[in-house]
DNA sequence: GGATGTGAAGTAGTTCACAGCC
DNA sequence: GGCTGTGAACTACTTCACATCC
């Protein structure tokens, strides 16, 4: 049952908005509301209420002229298109201050996210049980898994990654300062903590106000050279 | 002084390579290296070696046609642009699992970034020693600082940017699941965790691999209402 | 020869403006 | 009246292709 089609293709700031909308959707559900519309969702997700229709309009037409959508719908649909009925297993390589914390925190496995196994190279960190999993040496990584997250330091960024595709994983976040090359049909996104301080500073310095706060989108490009297919 | 000019105003996804291109360059020092080109910066940063050059020329023309650029003068330009000369001031404000992880991350502050006070809600955290700081009551935020980071739980996130642009904050880094609102003229960029998580299995489910990976950069839009813009 | 720097073309995303429906 | 959904216009970013210079 592969659903069917589970809406088209939608576009990569779109699905960075939707999670989003998603979460004031809910809020909403906790105070008891039933409907929303684009203007509110707008205000909260910090964009214009065309964006979001235009974001909505891509899961099907189920909002109401004249009254906005209705909320269960909303975050029904989301879920669809995002995959939330699905459950998927993480792997976590490298459980040094960042890796335990992401592990710990209540923001990161959710939505059918399990963590599935914690992975290290340190002697000292293998065999330590962290967030209910006995943390294992890097050798002994096998799959399967759907996502692998890389918390190492950026020299072994290249390794983890390889041994993470080799365990059949299909995606990865990666907080090394690294950039990683994967083959095709493996999504990679990069978090880097310095380079978010450093892109505001730019802001800072420019007086970039104008356009300021923002909801997060990611974008970028690949592993391989991006022309000459690998 | 306001330096002269500072290049002109790149946009953002320019500024969310530039750091990039950056290692890349000092990976090339550190090997002896002394000049580089667009192509072998593009294959390590996983772009195209015409976006390089596209993005390297908003910093002027300082490249050698034939042989590329001289790795010296490339990080000079990038930390010129990118204001690495200046140093700046840091609070943190939520010192958990996460707050703790990044301030004693040895990727997070670099390049200028200094940390100026660290501040908690919970009286069981408040008077720790943390990174060499005392963590200090919330409300006992003052400043000056140029940059907040908040790694809260969501629901204290807003009330906390509030008090950090209180404080002449010009930017904030927002780990927590909220989008805030802040007056124009203040940058917020936004980590967020479970996004990135649900943004790779969508991914995963519709087959996007083609153009995988990617170098993170948010954008976002602000507090007040988006249009009407100033 | 070889790589930069950049007009011109192409592609993607956002915003406008309004027809359509409740 | 009010708000959705969407063609059309616009803006932003990327990629092509090549003149230019070492």
């Amino acid at each position: 049952m592969a659903t069917r089609v589970r809406s088209r293709r939608l576009s990569e700031p779109t699905i960075s908005r939707l999670p989003v909308y998603q979460r004031i959707a809910e809020g909403f559900v906790r105070r008891g509301e039933t409907r929303i519309d684009s203007r509110q969702i707008g205000e909260l997700a910090g964009v214009t209420p065309t964006t979001v229709r235009r974001d909505l309009s891509g899961l099907g037409s189920f909002g109401t002229r004249g009254s906005g959508y209705e909320v269960a719908v909303l975050i029904e649909r989301i879920a669809d298109a995002l995959g939330h009925d699905q459950s998927y297993d993480v792997i976590v390589v490298g459980v040094g201050n960042l890796g335990r914390a992401l592990v710990n925190s209540s923001n990161f496995l959710i939505r059918g996210a399990r963590l599935s196994a914690l992975y290290d190279v340190d002697p000292a960190v293998v065999g330590q049980s962290v967030a209910g999993h006995v943390v294992r040496p890097l050798d002994a990584l096998v799959g399967p898994a759907t996502l692998g997250v890389i918390c190492t330091p950026a020299g072994s960024a290249q390794d983890v990654a390889d041994r993470l595709v080799g365990a059949g994983v299909r995606a990865i976040l990666n907080f090394a300062p690294q950039v990683v090359s994967v083959p095709l049909g493996v999504a990679v996104h990069y978090v880097d903590l310095s380079i978010e301080l450093q892109i505001l500073m730019y802001h800072v310095l420019h007086g970039t106000g104008p356009l300021a706060g923002g909801v997060l989108h990611s974008v970028g490009l690949s592993g391989g050279s991006p022309r000459r297919g690998s």
